[in-house]
DNA sequence: TGACTTAGGGGCATTGAGCCACTAACATAA
DNA sequence: TTATGTTAGTGGCTCAATGCCCCTAAGTCA
């Protein structure tokens, strides 16, 4: 017998329900901006367990029609947002005895960022109740099902420390913004102002936005719009930003 | 009937094995510093699937002994190496239909380093064959198991990049060091050479070690020994270090 | 036409890193 | 005892990026 018939005999009789394993599911922090505030999309649980308690979206791994756990976290996300092609990016993954009553568990986490202007609740026919809440109360006013506070706590992390050295507030955006639309979306998601001509020459030197020559309109001096470069999506600087002493 | 007796008859009658659930495993790449190379720790497979190929330690979840994700990994760190308490950070997970020959899957992959002077190979009894390998040459001249060769890629690339601004390094020594050694060892980590002045202008002014007061001695003059101060583990600095233009 | 508001940039001060050369402290050999 | 070689460690200049302040630009509106 050679050694690829014994691997071929080994798998015909192996079935994974033989073993003990745990539950494997995808959550995410889906963040936009709204009201000019940084606000995370929770779900009401319409299943046991943790029924009625708000939830981050997620759910367990579909075999057949996901290939990767990408495609898990892609489909949650349409199927909440209507969202395609958000900016997405594994965060961490917890797995424990006992952060779900089912037993052992595992969860990997995205984290996602959509324009606030491509917010269309509702696609999904899950019936659950869905809502928009600032980062700020999900994390002190909501107690959330399972470790998510924890989990949401993890993605607010990772975007905040993101920020500090990548362009990603952008993703946050429309197509077209002005820089000063952009400053304050970082000034947002960071927390903290940032000084306005560190803040340009570092956008502008890094080369990743393209004007477009239109102007955006008021009672003052129009801002010049932007757009992302095609290639630009996410750009490293080499230094931190930080606002007046 | 009250929603918690609901949930509790919920659970009851829940049962995994009623699922089509991934297999969930963790798998690690762990680093050390032998003969002036940074390497990392392979084993021979002893079992199906990819027997007799060489791959990343690794195994499955033990729902009974395994409290977090975390515990699966010290487990096996310590079965391969002896070791109880390096430095474990947990990087991605992968997951997808066809990343192993039993079926959908899911590895949780994590970082480990430690001191070159606390190896001791062989702890484990399950026989398998074990190697340090220098990383370079398993990423280039080893095809390891499954999509082993992406997982150690990830893991190397994060320890590359936290080197950048952290002393993560220092979890790579023994106790007690120089800053030379030091230097040394960062310069392995990251591929190239770091300016002397800046390096211990950085790593001074963080004020994360403190110098025992011994000295090493040779046929020179001899090299203060430092050690990490208690909460100085991982320390974040601000810029990057380059080497000469 | 002047007041008001926001966009955008000029230019200097400050800070931290790169760089090189210099001194310090040992062993060893003449 | 002294010269020599080697590595440890530092002083101080240069350069580049950022912080900071304030000026100008370009609109609306009364």
């Amino acid at each position: 017998m050679t050694k690829k018939q014994t691997e071929k005999a080994f798998l015909e009789s192996y079935d994974i329900h033989d073993f003990d394993v745990p539950l494997t599911s995808v959550d995410m922090a889906i963040f936009t901006v709204r009201s000019e505030k940084l606000q995370v999309l929770l779900v009401k649980r319409a299943q046991h367990p943790a029924l009625g308690q708000w939830a981050l979206p997620g759910g367990f791994i579909d075999l057949k029609l996901d290939k990767t756990l990408m495609d898990t976290a892609k489909r949650k996300l349409y199927e909440k947002t209507g969202v395609r092609i958000p900016y997405l990016e594994q965060v961490e993954t917890f797995g424990s005895q006992g952060r779900d009553p089912r037993g052992w568990s595992v969860t990997i986490s995205y984290l996602a960022l959509i324009p606030s202007d491509h917010i269309t609740l509702g696609k999904d026919d899950s019936s659950e109740q869905v809502a928009w809440v600032p980062v700020d109360e999900a994390e002190d006013q909501y107690p959330l099902a399972f470790d998510h506070n924890r989990i949401l706590e993890a993605c607010h992390q990772r975007l905040r420390s993101k920020v500090q050295y990548t362009s990603l507030p952008v993703n946050l955006l429309p197509n077209e913004f002005t820089l000063t639309e952009l400053q304050q979306t970082f000034e947002l998601v960071l927390g903290n102002t940032v000084e306005k001509k560190s803040f340009r020459r570092r956008i502008l030197d890094a080369d990743i936005l393209e004007a477009t020559g239109n102007m955006k309109t008021g009672s003052n001096r129009p801002a010049k719009l932007y757009r992302v470069k095609p290639e630009g999506q996410s750009h490293f600087f080499t230094r931190n930003i930080e606002g007046p002493r």
